[in-house]
DNA sequence: TATTAGTTCACTTATATACATGACGACT
DNA sequence: AGTCGTCATGTATATAAGTGAACTAATA
């Protein structure tokens, strides 16, 4: 089973945007350093998903642990402009999931040294003096998998869930048919 | 050779995972 | 003073974004 605990999202006001300006009637929920980074965050809550917003009217979403809270936290954004007058409808140019981080397990103790030849070496990134974690690229998928001796998998850089979860169907059955 | 243009990169944010190292407080 | 547990940081992965710096390349 494949849980996700990241979403990276992104999206687009179409109009440029004074940050400045935002920032200051913003400043409960704002934090915005040009001199440190270019974008000025906001977080509605403490621990919430932080959204990051450009001056070109762009605008991430990361740390949501859902497509649903990605969403409903840009309609919570989209309304929090509106109300104030920084666009004039709360609706968005575009808005799309850009990375999906997941987390799954394969219940078993895993010799990583040996699973770096059954995956394929061409396929597969592993120096446990630098990182603990296998780097493996499955081909033809999109998704990149960490895998760690303990069993436990990381599955990233997918745009849907559905990807991630064929990306670990596919490596359970691999690890199956190799142990 | 000097100037300009274009490309590339690190920076920052979230998040799980794990392994080493260093710092720090507490206790013996 | 020595040992122990806890905590932080750095290592690596993906991804969007804007900025400045570093770099390469081309033209005058």
């Amino acid at each position: 089973m494949v849980e996700v605990v990241n979403v990276v999202a992104s999206g687009s006001l179409g109009i440029d945007l004074d940050l400045e300006a935002v920032a200051k009637e913003a400043r409960d929920i704002a934090n915005f350093n040009p001199n440190k980074y270019p974008g000025m965050y906001l977080r509605f809550e403490e621990d919430a998903p932080l959204i990051t917003v450009y001056r070109t009217g762009k605008f991430i979403i990361t740390g949501s642990d859902s497509e649903e809270e990605s969403y409903s936290l840009r309609e919570r954004f989209l309304n929090l402009f509106s109300d104030m007058d920084v666009i004039e409808e709360p609706e968005d140019e575009w808005f799309s999931i850009q990375n999906y981080v997941c987390t799954a397990e394969l219940r078993q103790n895993l010799n990583l040294t040996a699973l770096s030849i059954g995956l394929g070496l061409e396929k597969i990134e592993y120096e446990p003096e630098q990182f603990p974690g296998l780097i493996y690229r499955p081909e033809g998928a999109d998704g990149v998998v960490l895998l760690f001796a303990t069993g436990k998998v990381i599955i990233t850089g997918c745009q849907t869930l559905e990807a991630a979860e064929d990306i670990f169907a596919d490596l359970t059955e691999t690890v199956s048919e190799l142990l």
